[in-house]
DNA sequence: GCAAAATATGCGGGTTCCCGCAAGACGAAG
DNA sequence: CTTCGTCTTGCGGGAACCCGCATATTTTGC
């Protein structure tokens, strides 16, 4: 067996590889790729089936790398090792696991029991290992109470790249109307609305701008989500 | 002579521990805290003089830790260590120095024997030992070309927070159409208005939101200086 | 298949935002 | 003192936003 370990801080590599060779002796040979890009070719050059990998890494980063080589082979079983159980960090990663694949979401807080026992599990068993904190994530974004719909997961995205009503509109093929009615739902969903607080005047907010705030704070919104965002809006501005 | 570290990351907090060691003979004991608010009390215990610090942090972060240090003890020398050359963190950090203290910026990337020169750099000689790129940064910050101004730095956190012009005309003390000046004279230093496209309509921007964005793709703004803006906005309500 | 519920659209209006224009306030040079 | 540059404030108007109300259209459950 093969493992290729993606990670870009140092010492959390040299600590993974050592995890790895104690937690799976029959691991023949172990891969170190400082980030995704460089991830992505060694997964290409040695058909690697087991992966190890960060998701936060400067030069490309793990869901990015994760879906190429996802489309390459999709019986691919990755291990996603991460410090955030951001929301938004979990929904990309649900969002491109293939059917049936293997997989797992490990924080980096966990002990190195835990870590342990999630490498057998998916590189061997073939289960997913989801850690706790992060299951908490998942379940909020599949919808139920606290969760948003794609709908809304989709109109905070484009709220947050600064576009206004009638792009949008045009972007998702809908009339300004639903637009705003979407922008509503987001409203309310975040509790946008509760220090408006009639003529008393105090606190007022603008509330597009604050939405976006809120989900940056609750972390339904990272960085990363954003930059992807804003890649794929410049695509979609390019193709038209 | 004592060095007190605080930082999050286990791995990372031995790895300090030993290079201290390697870098300071003269080090009789090492301290270590695991958050801020561990790091604060320790060195309010141990009146450290010599602390190396991680910026990022979940519990208190290292922003609010060092002001808080630096306030009881403004001869105390600190040395940041990070991950991160935002110049939203360095900005933070840069305000919160008190006049003529010792303090460093490594980054995290930074060879090991960067690493022990600064540490010989601060805690020996009293230096001011700044890493290159973020160096670069603090260039920026303070004014020049594509430097931001107090003021324009705080009207972005002002809309980044949600707020209504009228509100915030409110909290600065100012007219309404000065806070409005201050929007487009942002608008015009973050390049907002490019794709703005005269009739074309194409690509259309809400530049009030998109300016927030904007500033978050070029790490003006981070997690962290939102959430901390959020805790003095929540503040500054409460106070009236 | 059908009723109920959710979602999408159109219209109209009040509010906020964005900004050009112009007039005062203040400090820094000359 | 004057003049220039920067900052502030007021006014007015066009555009965008927020949303209640009423009407289609689609989805869902039985």
């Amino acid at each position: 067996m093969e493992v290729l370990i993606v990670e870009d801080d140092p010492l959390h590599r040299s600590y993974l590889h050592e995890t790895v060779r104690a937690a799976l002796p029959e691991c023949d040979a172990v891969f170190e790729a400082e980030n995704g890009r460089i991830g992505e070719r060694l997964a290409r050059e040695h058909r690697s089936a087991h992966i190890v990998m960060d998701l936060q890494m400067g030069e490309r980063n793990g869901i990015e790398a994760a879906r190429t080589i996802w489309k390459e082979r999709p019986d691919t079983r990755i291990l996603f090792w991460s410090n955030y159980a951001d929301e938004a960090y979990v929904r990309g990663v649900s969002r491109i696991v293939p059917e049936g694949a293997a997989y797992g979401y490990i924080l980096k807080s966990a002990s190195d029991d835990r870590l342990k026992l999630a490498l057998r599990g998916i590189f061997i068993e073939a289960q997913c290992v989801i850690d706790r904190e992060v299951r908490g994530m998942q379940q909020k974004s599949l919808g139920s109470i606290n969760g948003f719909t794609d709908a809304e997961y989709e109109i905070l995205i484009d709220i947050a790249l600064g576009l206004t009503d009638r792009t949008i509109a045009r972007r998702r093929n809908l009339s300004l109307r639903s637009v705003q009615n979407r922008l509503q739902q987001l409203y309310e969903k975040l509790n946008v609305y509760q220090a408006a607080g009639e003529e008393g005047e105090e606190g007022r907010y603008n509330l597009r701008a604050r939405a976006v705030t809120v989900a940056l704070l609750r972390k339904l919104l990272n960085y990363s989500a954003l930059e992807k965002a804003e890649a794929d809006l410049g695509e979609w501005l390019r193709s038209r």
